[in-house]
DNA sequence: CCTTGCGCTGGAGTGCACTCCAGCTCCTAG
DNA sequence: CTAGGAGCTGGAGTGCACTCCAGCGCAAGG
């Protein structure tokens, strides 16, 4: 049980608290990288508990998740940032803040939209290799003219063999 | 027309081929990113004119969309790279290729439900927000206790303010 | 002829987001 | 008392994927 010392802990922090391993383990960020988070304004609200240790109260764990939710969704660490702090100008109130979460909302559907046209060209080159491998044809296989011909006409070759000679 | 003189061009790359800047500009990718592709092993059937430009045959324009759909769905420049070379052990045939499609597919999907979740995550901090402007919230608004503790049932404030005082 | 513009090469530089480290304190177990 | 383990700090280091640059050649326009 690695569990600190009920003993030296303040009231606010009994029980409900996590340890920075806890919440990393929570999180999936590492140990570093949350207190980078920290250092850069990330993560404003860190408590300590008397021997200096830092106290993630529960609700510090769903802010997290929101911060997580911006990067992976590709919003640059000074956008979460600005974000967070939302201290001035266009972001000193909700609305700015507001405004900010609807853009990255926008760019996530975008980002949707564009992952789903990778994922079916991906899939298209994985039917054209079921169908290359239908045909039995392999790396070192000899194969007709005629057939190549078809599947160059399928543009199934793209990327596989040079493009048909002149 | 900075179209290049059709005299110089040999039979192959007449009419249709491209020059660098079309397929940048058909692609997205820029032209030290299409050349750094080249050095690094990711686009390796790149003709040239006689003058030794890069002339890219329109199949080529295919391959690089396969090649930018692996990189934007987060295959590691390396990953492409042995995809494409696929010059020796697992990756000798189109079996090998497949399977790493197969995997990267896979890959695709989880990221697409990951997104989907962090979607999820910024659309309910909207949510949030909307109702606490509802609520005729702002920054500096004094807010009367009751309403505050409701919010906060709630989880509505979770990085707004911090946490309830103990 | 000269100038302008595009493209070429090899190599150096950049930006971002961590990640690692030395040297320290504190607490707990043996 | 001692040793071990977790966490702390500030700062340096790393990895990836480009991005930029100097110095060059070729070709078309004036």
């Amino acid at each position: 049980m690695p569990r600190p010392s009920l003993a030296v802990m303040t009231a606010v922090t009994r029980e409900t608290s996590l340890g920075i391993r806890q919440v990393s383990e929570e999180t999936g960020l590492s140990i570093d990288t949350l207190r980078w988070y920290e250092r850069e304004g990330l993560l404003p609200l860190v408590e300590r508990s008397t021997d200096g240790r830092r106290r993630y109260p529960p609700g510090a764990l769903r802010f997290i998740r929101l911060v997580q939710a911006l990067r992976r969704t590709g919003m640059p660490v000074a956008d979460v940032r600005a974000f967070i702090e939302a201290g001035g100008g266009e972001l000193a109130n909700h609305a700015g803040r507001l405004a900010l979460l609807e853009r990255q909302c926008a760019a996530i559907e975008q980002r949707l939209a564009e992952l789903r046209d990778d994922l079916a060209v991906v899939q298209a080159k994985i039917g054209s290799y079921h169908h290359l491998i239908a045909h039995g044809l392999n790396c070192e296989d000899d194969v007709p003219e005629d057939v190549l011909d078809q599947l160059r006409d399928d543009g199934l070759l793209a990327g596989l063999l040079p493009p048909a000679p002149a």
